[in-house]
DNA sequence: CCAAAGATACCATCTGGTTGGTATCTTTCA
DNA sequence: TGAAAGATACCAACCAGATGGTATCTTTGG
């Protein structure tokens, strides 16, 4: 067991499940659907206790987008180092970090923001920077038409992944995905 | 002049008003953000007006939806009766009127009921359903994988100009898509 | 003791929806 | 034809409940 002595209150483990359940009850209502008192709820904490961790609304909502783009940044990263092929390099990764993110359990709290992003121009902003700046940085290795095509196939079998509730996307197709982002 | 006499009362008018505007709020602030009061206000009638028409929040945004989607169905129809192709004919009239709506007015519409569909299971399945309707329609021509890849790319496309908020997607981009729905 | 963490109580505002009424349009029928 | 009858379109006022946010209090950790 972790210890014996039984701490009453801990305040990062709070703010972690403010997220986590801000972001799942994002999914299901919409950002702008969300209500605090529903997050303080399933969180176990009153809405005097979630406004102590995050002063409005606004903030909590930063938080949790900031979380995940800071998340799959990194995911984007490993897989690049991890990658001996120059070419097409940062495509590659983005398309594995995105469909790997179907898998797992946070594909629900991207869907909400990136949905959200439509509707909320501070979000949007935020994501159009982000790309912006791995674009930049990578236009060596990852301007080719080709390879913006594929990244917007994975983003459109995400999408589709979002919508139609079953079926992951086929291996063949993320294979003939990834042949587009080599050297023909 | 249409008539000397002036009416007083246009209902379909005023529908196809609450309608419109109910569609381009949502996308402001999407679908659970939208509010009946703000709904009437911009259509220049009552609460109790804009409820006569649609007796609920949900059936307003039902008739939103299906308005959509039976005009992209007409759309789709219409370019598939023009292509003499017949392998990928819906791959690509899906594509092209896909495209197209980025260009129009329409795609403010679009964008927030697609988005609120990732939060709204009944949204969800519609289009759930009018998809997989289609494919089964069309599963003659349009069942190759490199079909089902150019379909998720247009979507991407789509879902990229929605979040970045410039820049349409060029004609190369355009051209290379729908040259994965040809036969090689 | 004191600052951080969290609970309780509260408020102004907005929400979707109901009600009861009036103005306008359409149909009926003599 | 035309007037009564009834349906449709719309409005203004209102309701109960939820919202984000504030102010204040208690508990805990150091």
């Amino acid at each position: 067991m972790a210890s014996a002595y039984e701490r009453k209150k801990e305040p990062a483990l709070v703010r972690r499940r403010l997220l986590e359940h801000g972001a799942r009850l994002c999914v299901e209502h919409g950002v702008a659907g969300l209500s605090l008192q529903a997050v303080a709820d399933t969180a176990g904490v009153t809405k005097g206790g979630l406004l102590h961790h995050f002063p409005t609304k606004q903030a909590l909502v930063d938080a949790i987008f900031d979380e995940l783009l800071q998340s799959f940044e990194g995911r984007v990263r490993q897989l690049m180092d991890a990658d001996p092929e120059r070419f097409g390099r940062f495509t590659r990764a983005y398309i594995n970090a995105t469909l790997e993110l179907l898998g797992g359990e946070e594909v629900v709290q991207w869907s909400a923001l990136m949905m959200s992003s439509v509707t909320e121009p501070r979000l949007k902003q935020r994501w159009a920077d982000w790309l912006d700046g791995q674009l930049k940085q990578n236009k060596q290795t990852d301007s080719a038409p080709a390879l913006e095509l594929a990244r917007h196939a994975a983003d459109g079998i995400w999408l589709a992944a979002l919508l139609g509730q079953g079926a992951p996307p086929s291996k063949a197709l993320r294979q003939a995905l990834l042949g587009l982002t080599r050297k023909s």
